[in-house]
DNA sequence: TATGAATGAGGGTTCATTCAT
DNA sequence: CATGAATGAACCCTCATTCAT
C-alpha cells in the first residue's frame, strides 16, 4: 500500500484540467488521439500528462473509472428512490445516454468485451454490471422486466445502445429498448 | 470517368483473394491490423495490396460495401417473400447477425457516424438505410412496427445492435428489440 | 525454424551497409549512440534500420557475435597451427587488441558479467569463453600456463584487458599480463 | 573566484546524505540510475540533489573525486610504512579491489579515457596517477617491478583491473598482474 | 533552503505508403 | 504486374533540469 502524500494544490489542479480536456478531446474524437494533443489543449508538456497518468491507458481509465462511478451512483440513487421497475428503466435511459456522447467510451466498449477480465476491473464496468445485476434482479422479481432476458443480454444491450449514435435525440431508441424488456 | 481496362487474370485472381482474406481478418481482429499483416497472410507483396487498394481506407471500404450489398440484397428478398412486418423484422435480426459477427465492421460504424456524409455513400451504409426505409415503412403502414419510430432511430439501434456482443447468443437481444418495435 | 528466402541484393547491401557504419560508430563512440544517428550516417531512414534489426539490441547482438566469431576462428587457428603454450597467449593478445579498439564491445562486456545466462550466448561471449577454456587447459597441461589460475579468472582478466586503454600500445601491458600467467 | 559562504548545518547534512545514498546506488547500479531515484532513496526532493549537484555529472565528480581521495590517502600510507616494492604492490590490489566493488567507477573509468584533459583533473584520476608515478618509480628504482613498464602501462593495467569482476575472488587476478609487473 | 511539479528534447519503435527492382 | 525494401512522420515514454511554491 504506497500511501502518497496528497498533491500540492497547483499539481492537483493540474492533474484535474488535464483530465478534464481529456475526458472532453476523447469524448468528441475517440482514443486514438495523440497524448502530445492533449497535452497541447490542456497547455502543458507532455512530461506533465505522463506524470499524472504515467501510461495513456492509465489516463483513459481513470476518466472512464470516473464516468463508471459517475453512473453506479445514479443507479444507487434510482435503487433507493424509485420502485424496482421504474429504477432499472431509468438506469438503462442514463447508461444509453452518457454512452451516446462519449465516443471514447463506445470505443473502449467495444474492445473491452474481447478479453474479458484481462484488467482487474475492465476499467471500472465491473461496477457497472454489478449495479446492473441488482437491478435486473429486483425488476424481473417485481415482475416489471420479462424474465427470460439474462444479465449477459442485457449488458450486451447496455454496450449496444452506447455505441455513440449520431447526435440525435436518443429518446425513442431508449422508448423501444425500454419497451423490448419490459414483461 | 478514369475508365479502367479490365484487370488482367491473375491480378483480378489476387484482387479477389487479398479482399477475402482482409475480410476475414478485418472481421475476427479488427481494423487495426497492419497492412502488411494482411498481405503476408495473403501471400503478396505489401505493393500488391497498395496496387489494388491505394489505401488502407479503400480496402475497408470495398469490403464493407461488400458487406452492405449482401444485406441489401437479403433486405430485398424479404422484401419480396415476407409480408412487411416480417421482413422489416427479419432484416433487422440479419443485419444484428452481421455485426455481431464482425469486429471490423463495428469498429468502423462507432466511427461512422462521426462525418456524415464526408463520404459519398458512407462506405455503401447508404444503400442499407435505403432499403431500411422503405421496409420500415411498409411495416409501419401496414401496422407492424409502431408509427412514433423514425427512420434514424432505426438505423441508430441498427448501428447499435451492431456492436459486438461477446460472442454470446443473440436471439434475445434481437427479440427485446423487435418487440419493443413492435407495435 | 522460419527459413527466410534470401534478402534481395539490394537489401543484402544495405544491411551490410549499416552493418558495417553501426560497427565502426559503436566502436569509436559506444553503445549510446541513437539509432537515428546510425540511420543518418548511413544515409538510410530510420525505418531500415528497424527492418533489419528490429531492435537497437539486435543491431548490437550481431555486429557483437561477429567479432566474436572472427576471434574464435583465431582462436582455432592458433590451437591448430601453434604450440599450447604460444596458441594461448597469442589468443590473449588478441582479445586484447580486439578490446581496446571496440569501445562498444568494452562496455557490453562490462555489462555482459552482471546477468549471466540471461541471453543465449551472451550475444557470442560463450563461443569465446569455450574457445579460450580448451586453449587454457592445454596450455596447462603443457606447463606453459600456471595452474592455479582457473579459467574464470582468465575471463576477468580478458574482460578487463578489453577495457579501453587510451589508444596507447598495449604491447606492455600484454607482456605483464602474459608474464604474471606463465607458470 | 566564486567563495561560497559555508553551507547551513541542515544543507550540509542533507549534502552529505545525498552523497552517501549516491555513492551506494552509483556502485551496486552503476551510473544510468536516474536521479529521481537518488533523491529518492535519499528521502529528499529532486531540486535538492540538483541544488547540491548542478549537473548529474557533477554529482558522480564528487563520489569518484573522493574515491580518489580515499585510495590516494591509502597510497601515502603504503608509501610511509611499507617499502617501495610492497608500497607498490599493496597499492596496486587495492585499487584492484575498489574497482571491482564499484559499478560506477568501472563504468565511467571504461569512458574516461575518451577525452583526456576535458576535465581539469579527469575527476580525480589524476590524483590517482600523481601516487601511483612515485610508487611505481620508487619500485622500479628498488628493483621490485621490471623497468620497463611505463607508468602509463600501469594506469592501463589499472583502469583494465578496475573493471568489474563477477563478483568472483580478485585474489587470483592481483596475483597475476602483480607477477607480471615484478622485474 | 527544500520541494517536487513541470518541462520538452530525445529515445526506440511502428506502419501506411512509395518506388526501384 | 508483383515485389518487398525503403521511407520518415508519428507514436508513447523517460528523465535531466528548471522554477514556482
Amino acid at each position: 500500500m504506497t500511501n502518497q502524500p496528497p498533491l500540492r494544490a497547483d499539481a492537483r489542479r493540474n492533474r484535474a484540467h488535464v483530465l478534464e480536456v481529456a475526458a472532453q478531446i476523447f469524448a468528441t474524437e475517440g482514443l486514438s488521439v495523440p497524448v502530445h494533443e492533449i497535452a497541447r489543449r490542456a497547455g502543458v508538456g507532455t512530461g506533465t500528462v505522463s506524470r499524472h497518468f504515467p501510461t495513456k491507458e492509465d489516463l483513459f481509465a481513470t476518466i472512464l473509472r470516473g464516468r463508471m462511478e459517475e453512473l453506479s451512483a445514479r443507479a444507487d440513487a434510482f435503487a433507493e428512490q424509485e420502485e424496482p421497475g421504474a429504477a432499472f428503466f431509468l438506469f438503462l435511459a442514463a447508461i444509453v445516454h452518457a454512452g451516446a456522447s462519449d465516443r471514447g467510451l463506445a470505443e473502449h466498449l467495444a474492445t473491452a468485451a474481447e478479453d474479458p477480465g484481462t484488467r482487474p476491473d475492465r476499467m471500472g464496468l465491473d461496477l457497472l454490471c454489478d449495479r446492473m445485476e441488482s437491478l435486473l434482479d429486483r425488476a424481473q422479481k417485481a415482475g416489471a422486466v420479462r424474465a427470460d432476458v439474462a444479465l449477459a443480454d442485457v449488458q450486451t444491450l447496455m454496450a449496444a445502445c452506447m455505441t455513440r449514435g449520431e447526435g440525435r435525440a436518443l429518446d425513442p431508441i431508449v422508448a423501444v429498448v425500454s419497451d423490448g424488456l419490459r414483461a
